[in-house]
DNA sequence: ACAGTATTAGACTGTTTGGTCCAAAAATGG
DNA sequence: CCATTTTTGGACCAAACAGTCTAATACTGT
């Protein structure tokens, strides 16, 4: 019994993201907050709490939803590289995307909060292993599949480029509005695995 | 005649950096920021103005810094991968320095205003042009020098790249604290630049 | 000594901040 | 109808904010 909740969470937490990421967490004033959200003061204290875990809970929201695409992708048996491009074009076609770009700023701005938040902080170490060994893991299979040359001879290290990567594409996209520019920087990406 | 200044302008700058650096821009407040500059209130508004304005003067001093740093290293005759690998070795060995990376992060702080501060917003586009031009005009010189493979057929692509790396390992090194993964990032990155 | 400038600490101001509280209206299931 | 819950807007608060101003002190070249 008693009224239902009116907005759907996942959406008002999608719109956390887009504001947050645009203004910054210590740009974005709670009126600010709340003009984004399209909901009332109180609505937002009963269903998040406060400012800053709302902000924590977007951000992870947002992290694992990407994380969670990615390890699928690394998942599935076949071509490695071929599941890396996808993973790639598919950040570069996001971040092209006026509507659906919005929202990955907010990685900027956890970032931001790294030195300050320390379950941040840690929830992005956790994240940053986890995806780290995943990309490990497909190299070592690519490898055995012969899919790379005695060139990469370094899988852990290429592993982890391939892991910062995908954090510094979201960075580009802020820095420039030229949709070539990010797919360049994607193409000499890949080119990584290159034999 | 009259009291000369007892600061250098210059060093208050760069303890600028490292305020803004850690605690954004919008996250400093002025007693923070005057606690971390060691200048009294007075002396900040009678130098640099407004708390806008010190932050506009750090970002430029800073990016004009390390872009000159490049532009002096790409313009050395020889080898052109040598001085690119220079180039991203010196970043990677700032950012291991616990003492001298901390000045780096207003990059990331500065990067934040950019949708809100034109000034900002100009400046960077104007140094990345020449950046990302000063890098092409060296890849071109190690085309001619047979520096590089058919396998580079796409050098303004390349440019791109190297310019928005250059950036990126900044956020790379406020998300891990083990010197290893920068240098494993950075292998990988010149590995682009391999036949 | 003197005029000019720099530095400092602190008072002060009007605004904005995040967060709480309240009361009335609206929806829900029993 | 009724108890329960959500939503909403606005009142309210203490704290913090950026920036200005004042007054006293310290240094400098003439």
């Amino acid at each position: 019994m008693g009224r239902n909740k009116e907005f759907d969470t996942t959406v008002v937490l999608r719109k956390a993201m887009e504001v947050f990421g645009h203004y910054g967490y210590e740009g974005t004033s709670l009126q600010i907050l709340l003009d984004g959200l399209g909901i009332a003061r109180q609505s937002l204290y009963d269903t998040y709490g406060t400012k800053k875990d709302l902000f924590i809970s977007a951000v992870k929201h947002y992290t694992n939803e990407k994380s969670a695409a990615v390890l699928t992708r690394l998942d599935r048996s076949g071509s490695v590289k071929a599941a890396v491009a996808d993973i790639f074009r598919e950040i570069a076609a996001v971040l092209k995307d006026e509507a659906r770009r919005k929202e990955c700023f907010i990685m900027h701005s956890a970032i931001d909060q790294v030195p300050h938040v320390p379950e941040i902080a840690a929830f992005f170490e956790q994240d940053a292993s986890r995806l780290e060994e995943a990309f490990y893991q497909a190299l070592v299979r690519a490898y055995e599949q012969g899919e790379l040359s005695e060139r990469h001879s370094d899988l852990r290290a290429l592993a982890r480029y391939l892991n910062h990567s995908r954090y510094s594409l979201t960075q580009a996209a802020k820095l420039t509005s030229d949709p070539k520019v990010l797919d360049d920087i994607v193409k000499v990406t890949l080119s990584a695995l290159d034999s």
